[in-house]
DNA sequence: AATTTCTCCTGCAAGC
DNA sequence: TGCTTGCAGGAGAAAT
């Protein structure tokens, strides 16, 4: 049950639905918009986005939590000092006593407050099927009608969704894949690898808790970091040796991001 | 119409 | 030490 919300920053939090379509969080009635008084029921995820579903006496509500670069969502137990005070931009107190923070230092995440579930399923319906789930029929379907480099449609969250920067990079090198590959090159045989490599890449991640980079960016609900940064293959290490194949790893720009490879390990179609 | 580049923002590390 | 520069996990808008 949620007590009480505080907004530090308005313009993380985004109100969807309505005739108004999407607007920046009112300056009245806050709470009413951010699950105040309401019993969060579920709390689901589909590719890198998090959702909290409220209700209450006002009805349902969805909020979309989106981490973008530098976003946190951390639980504070009853008592306990707020951690980390800077760039705290909403905070919901619970009815045990503990805190629930949203913290993003560059901004780049936010909230998305929707007026229920069927809002939620609605914009849900524009990203992908989840990367960790993907079938590789399913794959090949939604890569082979496009011309642009692997690597690009894998950062598209309405291709399959889930998949940023760190992962892409190494699931193209877990299957031996280059990253400028036209996506309709790749056989069925390499969306298969794809999809497995897919999978395997972040099963391991989330097994060791994600990728906590410099900064300490990306911490757990419990504020601990992840330790998979140390199993990277390919990302971050641009001009080191290859683990594999002991070939110099090298780096380009895709579609805007940094792209590390292994021109020994991954081959064109 | 499909793709890429630009842009938003702060923090950190490297180089001078 | 202190300054400047470049780069960073994302994704929507603008440009091509």
């Amino acid at each position: 049950m949620v007590r009480a919300v505080e907004v530090r920053r308005r313009d993380v939090v985004v109100v969807e639905g309505g005739r108004g379509g999407e607007r920046p969080l009112p300056l009245r009635n806050q709470g009413e918009y951010l699950l105040n008084a309401m019993k969060i029921e579920s709390v689901e995820r589909r590719g890198k986005q998090l959702a909290l579903i409220g209700k209450g006496r006002g009805g349902e509500r969805a909020l979309i939590v989106h981490l973008g670069m530098s976003g946190q969502l951390f639980c504070v137990p009853p008592g306990d000092h707020l951690p980390e005070a800077s760039h705290v931009h909403v905070m919901w107190r619970l009815d045990s006593g503990a805190r629930l923070v949203f913290r993003d230092p560059r901004r780049f995440g936010g909230v998305w407050s929707l007026p229920g579930r069927a809002a939620l399923a609605a914009r849900w319906a524009e990203l992908g099927p989840d990367a960790l789930t993907i079938e590789a029929e399913e794959l090949g379907k939604r890569l082979t009608g496009t011309k642009r480099a692997i690597k690009s449609a894998l950062l598209d969250q309405s291709v399959l969704a889930g998949v940023g920067n760190i992962y892409a990079d190494e699931s193209l090198f877990l299957a031996g894949i280059a990253p400028a590959a036209r996506a309709s090159d790749l056989s069925a045989a390499d969306v298969v690898r794809l999809a497995e490599a897919i999978h395997a890449v972040l099963n391991r991640a989330i097994a060791a808790g994600g990728s906590s980079l410099a900064g300490g960016s990306y911490v757990n609900a419990d504020r601990k970091p992840g330790s998979y940064q140390r199993a990277h293959a390919v990302y971050g290490r641009s001009g080191e040796k290859c683990l594999m194949c002991s070939r110099t790893l090298r780096a380009a720009q895709i579609s805007g991001r940094t792209t590390v490879w292994c021109p020994r390990c991954q081959v064109m179609p």
